[in-house]
DNA sequence: ATTCTATATCGGAATTGATCTATATAGAGA
DNA sequence: TCTCTATATAGATCAATTCCGATATAGAAT
């Protein structure tokens, strides 16, 4: 056990950025950030590519992109339903995060 | 309270680097993987930089360069005595930084 | 005073990151 | 089938990061 920081690496790496911290942030509490969806629940599915890019202000190829970095170090997680790609936080790799800090705070 | 994710990307920057992550890692207990100290106690006072750059064969430009990064982050302490500069980690900035994650995945 | 030792600063090279525009793809609906 | 919509990919550009060698500085020791 106590696992040592460096294997945080690839999730600070993806957080480290400040649009996806924020992206991330949103997700954690969709219903407060983006409007409802027609074709997939904003909590049981996700948040959908198109409302990420209008929030951010960015361009949706970026968006995309950034997506990508969070989905693959473990933070998102996503599900395409029709034309749409929602995407989801996966609380259970932050609160992973959260121990891994706490014991290196704790550590002897 | 409940701090968002985007106030910590200052933190996130300084530790997504593997360098800096390894270096934090080795602070937190110093006994464990640096030799011991004429002047200045490994615990008590923290790690002079030559040896933290012995140990990850960097160039001592590079490693003081990166300590000012972690440093400036706020999450180690420096001090100065004689010649040397000591870096010691500050867990207490560590458990911010767990708390922020913990209620991040227990948020809706 | 001079030299030695530890750390800091400077400037530059190579790499990686963030972002855009343009275009492709895939599925839905008419 | 044709078109429309949402997302993905490609390619380019500019900024930021990482790292090094060379040199400066500051304090100790001789």
């Amino acid at each position: 056990m106590n696992k040592p920081l460096p294997d945080l690496v690839p999730s600070l790496r993806a957080l480290a950025n400040p649009q996806r911290a924020q992206i991330m942030d949103w997700l954690l509490d969709p219903p407060a950030h983006f409007p409802p969806q027609r074709d997939g629940d904003l909590i049981q599915d996700g948040v959908c590519v198109g409302f990420i890019t209008d929030k951010t202000g960015l361009t949706q190829p970026t968006v995309t992109s950034h997506m990508k970095i969070l989905e693959s170090a473990g933070l998102v997680s996503s599900k395409k339903i029709k034309n749409w790609v929602f995407y989801k936080a996966d609380r259970g790799a932050l609160d992973q995060i959260a121990q891994v800090f706490g014991q290196a705070a704790s550590r002897r």
